[in-house]
DNA sequence: CTGCATCCGGTTCGATACTG
DNA sequence: CAGTATCGAACCGGATGCAG
């Protein structure tokens, strides 16, 4: 277990570091983003995170679901309808994704030319 | 430009995505949280990662570096002393993994079985 | 519409050896 | 101690084709 405010290193086998570990990728980071505006489909997905292929979609979809951070609902009709929504502790990790991307945004505007640097 | 609450598309060429996906990457966040607790040396960090490589770690340390989070402090002496320390932005993003960081350990303290999931 | 299986090129990454 | 260079292996990720 690794924790801030103490010596201890950062152990490979922790399992909350192989959690932040699946959450640090940038298919995760976006999803969660947005889904934070509503329960969505597959096709909706995909087409509102430029760049993202229907396999990353689903293969990024089922981490989270693994994790308990997003929900899969099936509705059993013809031709299939399936919806995506952050579950509860999805939300409260997709918050903080999304302040981290508030400060980003901030910081550019801020600083047009370069990053966040001064 | 990407946004939430707003039916914009993440577009892949905003630079705001640009930089989030910077950041999406497990060694910047571990690398961010060491670094919360004071300025350090290329060694220590190396030794209190966990699985870090001199490579990777010199790598995401330029990256960093690049988009501001770093500050790298170089002593004229020898044997070589480099320190690395947060700036201003890299502790507010710093902040915000440690708060995601935390709710995943809580979370799995509360439910030591699974992950997060109920 | 949703999603799986396969292929395969590009990138990443770790190990090692070397420099200042 | 800090960092670079090189190389081969492993992984990632997109394209395509198929299925329920």
């Amino acid at each position: 277990m690794h924790q801030i405010l103490s010596p201890d290193t950062f152990d490979a086998a922790c399992p909350a570091r192989a959690l932040l570990t699946r959450l640090a990728d940038k298919w995760v980071m976006l999803v969660l983003l947005a889904l934070r505006t509503g329960p969505m489909r597959n096709g909706a997905l995909l087409r509102r995170i430029d760049g993202l292929s229907q396999k990353m979609l689903t293969q990024t979809l089922r981490g989270l679901e693994r994790d308990g951070l997003v929900l899969r609902t099936m509705f059993d009709v013809v031709p299939p309808h399936v919806e995506y929504q952050l579950t509860e502790g999805g939300e409260e990790i997709a918050r903080l994704v999304d302040q981290i991307d508030r400060w980003i945004r901030d910081s550019i505007a801020g600083n047009p030319a370069a990053g966040p640097a001064a």
